[in-house]
DNA sequence: CTCCAGATTGACTGGTCAGTCAATCGTTCG
DNA sequence: CGAACGATTGACTGACCAGTCAATCTGGAG
C-alpha cells in the first residue's frame, strides 16, 4: 500500500542498508543474519521475508550497484569527448562512488569482485561488462590513432580498472589517506598515470624499445 | 630423524600442498579441515598435530610465498639497471609466480591480499611492504628524472601493482587467456603501459593528427 | 465490528564443522 | 624385550548459525 510504503520508512531498504554497514565491518563471512537485523532495528525473521537467503542480500546490493556503474560507463562512451577526457569520467565516477558510500564499494569490491570462489564466480559476466565497456573506450581511442596499437584495448583497460581498484583498495585498507583532496587529485593522476605513462614523456624518446 | 623425513615425504608440507589445492577450488570459506585432511591422505587429526587452527594453515602459505616475493623485490632494487628494467623484472617475478605456481597465487589474491575483513587486515603490514619495495623502484627513477615528478612514487606503485594483479585476476577468472605465450606478452606489456602509458607519444608521430 | 492479507516477530530446529582427545602405531634406544 | 615418545588416527563434542514457522500485529475493506 502507498500509506504503508510512507508510514513505515522502506524495511526493505532499510535491510540493505544495514546490510552494507555490517558486511563492511564484519565481513560477509564473519557476521550473522542477526546482526544485520539487529543493525537494521528489525526482526530476524523479516530477513526472510524480504530475501531467500543471506546471499541474495549481497547479490542484490551488487548488482544494483554494478548495473549503475555499467550505465554510466556506457552513458560515458556514448558522449562526444576525447578518450582520455572519456576514462577521466569513467576514473572519476568509481572513485565518486567510493566517496559517496565507501561501506557500499568496499562490500563489492571485497565481497563480490575479487571473490573468485563464491560471488564472484557467480556475477562473472557483469564484471565482464565493465572490462568490455572500458575496453570500448581504449578501442576507440586505437583506431583514431591516440592510443598506442600495440597495446590491446582489453589490455589496457584491465591495467585501467586494475589501478583504480587497486586506489580503492588502498583507502579500504587505509592504506592511502582519505581525504577530499586525494580523492580528487587521484582522478587525475590515474588517468595521467596510464595514460601518459610514468615515464617522463619529454621528446623524442623512443616510446617502444626494441 | 633424517631416515623418518626420508621415508614418509614431510606430512607438513603435503598438508600444506593439499591445503593450497583445496583452497584454490573451493575457497577457504567453503572448504572443511577434512577436505583438506582428505586431499593430503592424512587423518583428520594430523593436521592438528602441525598447525594450531584452519587460519594457521593460510597463513603460513602466505608468509612463505609473500615473503619470497619481498625478497625479490629488495634484489631487484638493489640491481644496477634502469628503473623501466627493474619494475620489468618486477613484473616477471609475479608472473612467473603465478604461471609457476596459479592455484597458490589465486589463494593469496583471493583470501589474502583482497580480504580486507579477515586475513588482509592480518597481514596488512606485510602487504604494505610490497607496495613500499615497487614505490621505491619508482622513487628513484623520479629523482634521476626519468619517471614523473608530478605522480608520487607511491601512487604510481599503487598503480603498477594494482595493473599486475588485475592480469592475474582475468587469468584466475579466466577472463584472459591462459597461455604461456599470454604470460610472457604481458610482461612487457604491462611495463608499457604503465612506464609508456597507453597514449601513442606526443612527439613526431605520424597517426596522431587532430 | 469482522475479516483478510500482508508485515512483523522471535523461538526453535537441523545440519555443519572446527577443534579435542584418548587410543594406536612405529621407531629408536637401553 | 619393552619403555618412551613422537606421529598418526578418527570418533566425538560443543558451538554456532542459516533458515523455518506458527503466532501476532496492523490497517484497510466490507
Amino acid at each position: 500500500m502507498a500509506a504503508a510504503a510512507k508510514n513505515a520508512p522502506d524495511k526493505r531498504r532499510m535491510i540493505l542498508d544495514a546490510a552494507v554497514r555490517v558486511f563492511a565491518r564484519q565481513g560477509f563471512h564473519h557476521c550473522r543474519v542477526s546482526d544485520v537485523a539487529d543493525e537494521a532495528g528489525v526482526a530476524y525473521g523479516l530477513v526472510y521475508h524480504y530475501f531467500d537467503s543471506k546471499e541474495e542480500i549481497l547479490n542484490t546490493l551488487f548488482l544494483e550497484r554494478w548495473g549503475i556503474m555499467l550505465d554510466a560507463i556506457g552513458e560515458i562512451d556514448a558522449r562526444d569527448l576525447p578518450s582520455r577526457d572519456k576514462l577521466r569520467s569513467v576514473a572519476g565516477f568509481i572513485i565518486d562512488s567510493y566517496r559517496h558510500d565507501p561501506d557500499l564499494m568496499k562490500v563489492i569490491i571485497v565481497e563480490v569482485t575479487r571473490a573468485a570462489n563464491s560471488f564472484g564466480a557467480v556475477h562473472l559476466e557483469e564484471i565482464r561488462k565493465a572490462y568490455e565497456g572500458i575496453a570500448a573506450i581504449v578501442e576507440a581511442a586505437r583506431e583514431e590513432g591516440t592510443f598506442k596499437s600495440g597495446i590491446p584495448s582489453e589490455f589496457g583497460a584491465m591495467c585501467f580498472y586494475g589501478a583504480i581498484e587497486q586506489l580503492l583498495t588502498g583507502w579500504i585498507f587505509e592504506l592511502l589517506p582519505r581525504t577530499d583532496e586525494e580523492y580528487e587529485l587521484a582522478k587525475d593522476l590515474v588517468v595521467e598515470a596510464i595514460c601518459g605513462g610514468l615515464e617522463n614523456g619529454v621528446t623524442g624518446r623512443p616510446a617502444a624499445s626494441g
